[in-house]
DNA sequence: ACAAAAGTGTTTTCCATACACCCATGC
DNA sequence: GCATGGGTGTATGGAAAACACTTTTGT
C-alpha cells in the first residue's frame, strides 16, 4: 500500500504534553521510543494524523492508545514546523495539552506495551525532537490560563479540599498565596461548592469537601461573569 | 513530478487573517479565488506548505505573493484540522493573523494577478471553506491580546495621536473608553513617548504626535513589566 | 496536652472609574 | 469669534494585599 501525490507533503503528526498532579507536584506523562530515531530516549505521546481524522480526534486517539486514557481535558496548543525538528523528513506537529488528575488513576498498560512514565515537571529527562520545547510552551500556556479559566479544576480530583487547591496554585503560578485571600475569592465564587463531606485518613483536624459545579460555572459565564484567581 | 508515500498524508496549507486599520474602521484582506473549489469566492490570502519550510515562512511567503506584504506582525493563531473543511480531500491549515498599517500603504498587485481587496471587518461577505471561522478565532485573539499585549501599536503608524490610539483600542474592544484615565494610562507607560512633532492637516487644533519605543518596552519587559489596558 | 492543619475578619493601600472645563488652532 | 477636537486633575468606591489567632481533630 502506497500513496502518490503530484506535490511532496509534510508529514503530519500530534504530540500531547499530558500535565498530571499528584499531591503537590506537577507530573508529565512521556513515552519511551522503541524505534528510531531516538530510540530508547523519552518523548511525548503523539503520532501520525489520518487522512480523514481532525488533529483532535488524532490527539485522543494516540492518548488512548498510548496511554489508556480517555475523557480527559485536552486543548490544541500550538503548531511546530521546524522543517528540521524529525531528522528524517520534515514532520509538522499539531501539539496538545491534557490535564488529568492522577490521584487513583493507574497508568494503564499502553496497547502496543510501549513503556510509559510519569515524571516529575521540573525533573524531566533529555526529550527526543523538539518535545523540550514543546513542554515548556505547555507550561507557560497552562500558567497563564489557569487564572483565567478554570482548567485548574481539571487537575484536581472531583471532590477537594481548599488547600490541595491552593496547593496546586501555587505550584503551577510558582508564587505562594494567602490562604485567607485566597478562600475570600473562592467563597465569591458560588460555582465551588462544599459538600457534606469532609477529609478521612489525616492525623489533625479534616478538611471540607468541596466539588466543581460545571453547571453553575457555564451559567454565570453566558451571563459575563469572567473567572478571575 | 509526483511523490509517493507509504501511507497518505493529509495536505498542509496556511491561511491568512490580515487586518488593517484605516482611521477608525478594521479592515480585512480577501483574495477573489479563480480556481475551484469555491471559484470566484472571496477567501484568505493563503495556500500550500513547501516541504522544508516552516509554517511561518509559509505564512510570510504567501502575504509576500499574494498581496506584496512584508514585514508586517504575523503570529500563529489555531489549526484548523476538520477533515470536511475542503471538499475535495482532508487539508489541514495552519492559520495566521498579521496585523497592518493601512495608511498610505498601497495594496500591491498580486504577483500571480489574484484579485485582492480590503473589507470592512464588520461587513464581510460570504467566504470559502471555513474561513468564516478561522476570521471569528482571529477577532477574539486580537480582542483578548490586545488588552495586555502591544500589538496595537502594529496597526498604528509611526507616529499617530493619543485619539487615533484610543480609537482604534475602541474599535477592537467594541466599548467606549474615557479619554483622560486611556492617556493616564499611556503616560505611565514610558515605552509611549511624545515626539517633537504635531499632526497636520487637521481643521483644528493639532495633536501631538507619539511613537511605541520597541526597545524600552523590551527592557520593562524584561524587569516583569507587563503592559494592560 | 500537644502537634498539625483548618478556618476565619479587619485594616490599609492602591487602582479603576467617573466626571467637566479650558486651550489651541483653522476658518 | 466660533467650531472643533486637544489636553488636563480630582474625588470616590471597590478590590487586592497584608496580616495572626482560635478551633478541631488525632495521637
Amino acid at each position: 500500500m502506497s500513496t502518490t501525490y503530484e506535490y511532496p507533503r509534510p508529514a503530519l503528526t500530534v504530540d500531547c504534553v499530558v500535565i498530571g498532579r499528584d499531591e503537590s507536584t506537577l507530573k508529565l506523562l512521556l513515552i519511551r521510543r522503541k524505534l528510531d530515531p531516538f530510540k530508547g530516549s523519552w518523548a511525548l505521546p503523539g503520532g501520525f494524523v489520518r487522512v480523514g481524522e481532525s488533529t483532535d480526534n488524532a490527539a485522543k486517539r494516540e492518548l488512548k492508545e498510548e496511554a489508556g486514557l480517555a475523557n480527559v481535558f485536552l486543548e490544541q496548543l500550538y503548531t511546530f514546523s521546524s522543517p528540521d525538528r524529525d531528522p528524517r523528513e520534515h514532520v509538522v506537529s499539531v501539539a496538545y495539552y491534557a490535564l488529568v488528575n492522577l490521584a487513583g488513576r493507574e497508568l494503564h498498560a499502553s496497547t502496543d506495551a510501549e513503556e510509559a512514565a510519569w515524571f516529575e515537571l521540573t525533573k524531566l529527562p533529555k526529550l527526543a525532537f523538539d518535545h523540550k520545547d514543546i513542554v515548556r510552551v505547555a507550561r507557560e500556556r497552562v500558567r497563564a490560563k489557569v487564572r483565567y479559566e478554570p482548567i485548574g479544576f481539571e487537575l484536581l480530583p472531583d471532590k477537594f479540599t481548599l488547600t490541595s487547591m491552593q496547593r496546586l496554585y501555587e505550584t503551577v503560578l510558582e508564587t505562594p498565596l494567602d490562604k485567607r485571600n485566597f478562600r475570600k475569592k473562592l467563597a465569591e465564587m458560588d460555582f465551588v461548592v462544599a459538600t457534606n463531606e469532609i477529609e478521612t485518613g489525616v492525623t489533625h483536624r479534616p478538611a471540607q469537601l468541596y466539588r466543581f459545579d460545571e453547571k453553575k460555572y457555564q451559567a454565570l459565564q453566558k451571563r459575563g461573569f469572567n473567572f478571575d484567581l
